[in-house]
DNA sequence: TAGGAGTTTCAGAAATTTTTGAAACTTCAG
DNA sequence: CTGAAGTTTCAAAAATTTCTGAAACTCCTA
């Protein structure tokens, strides 16, 4: 491996944490590289930076396409591909929110639906069944609130992070000024 | 493995998971079935219902109280350790979210500062730090958030939830108001 | 359409992670 | 103190994942 230290010092990072996040080390290493070059990359100087095979780079810049996190660019009079992140932070954001989601949460929120359609055969099933649609409850909410947030404009989206907890005071001292607008509600209505 | 097929399933599911959530697969069933499981079990019950060894259970058991996610009980005259998870999902989602955070965030952002502190020694170098402050700004802002939110009683928190983006227009409204309030300062509350 | 530069695929090698069984340890009743 | 019941540890086997080099393929140029 041959990089500046502070780009080697990122780059191991994202290898060593890749295995965390569910990406190999490759992977994560090829995705820093990039993250932080300048210029597009192609494979042979992958190879070249990373020290790696040509075709591990291959492979993994297959899976971080079929992750989205990574654009393809063509310089004039060269068909070589060139890699790089895209370069807003809260766009790999949303993609990574996006992917997580499709591989990490969707299949078990169908799987969830599935069993529950199903007849318990007995108390423990029935208990069981009676979990489960806990969990699949709670993870829809989170999903809900997910599709509805990802839709945001980044800089609302930004406002909206800021805000954080204060949100329900907010919401309290709305519901206070509609009421006042609303003249006098008696105080322990719903 | 000896279960009813509506648990079985889900079982097998989150075993199958596991590897996706950067879990193994027996963590992944045992935490299934304890979950799912009327009462507590211990670990030869585990090993009974999974058919696995012993000592992978005592191991897996070991890992998911690292986590948190399993809590010991103990039966009157019995010195074998029994387990189940909690009760609450919310309680669940809070654990997980922390326990996440600690091991997938946190280093990271302990490297970016770190490598922040450090001084550029040429231009490419100055270009990833410019990236790596980005990156670093961006999950500063997430953790804050988080860190803002998870304080929030779990009714709250469903409140939050439940607005989803219609707290910006919220805000908008709040605004509005205020902006009313100040022009025509008549009616003269803050 | 032959040659060559560049890219992808894939079977097996290498590395890593998971699982196991046996041995060591702990605790408590007798 | 002894032994039995239960639990944990750990080295090695098994399974899985990652990585490589060689071969196959693609596409352009001449």
């Amino acid at each position: 491996m041959n990089l500046p230290p502070l780009v080697q010092a990122f780059v191991l990072h994202f290898g060593e944490m890749g295995s965390r996040w569910g990406i190999n080390r490759t992977v994560g290493q090829i995705y820093a590289l990039l993250y932080v070059s300048p210029e597009p990359l192609c494979a042979d100087q992958i190879v070249e930076a990373l020290g790696i095979s040509r075709s591990n780079v291959s492979m993994s810049l297959r899976e971080l396409q079929g992750w989205d996190l990574v654009v393809l660019k063509h310089l004039p009079d060269d068909r070589r591909d060139f890699f790089t992140t895209p370069d807003d932070v809260w766009q790999i954001l949303r993609t990574l929110a996006e992917e997580r989601k499709k591989r990490e949460i969707d299949p078990t929120l169908s799987v969830l639906r599935e069993i529950l359609m199903q007849q318990p055969g007995n108390e423990n099933e029935r208990f069981a069944q009676q979990r489960m649609a806990e969990m699949h409850g709670l993870i829809e909410r989170l999903t809900n609130w997910y599709d509805d947030v990802k839709r945001l404009e980044t800089d609302r989206l930004a406002t909206l992070l800021s805000l954080g907890s204060k949100v329900t005071k907010l919401l309290e001292t709305k519901d206070k000024i509609v009421s006042i607008g609303r003249k006098k509600p008696r105080s322990g209505e719903t």
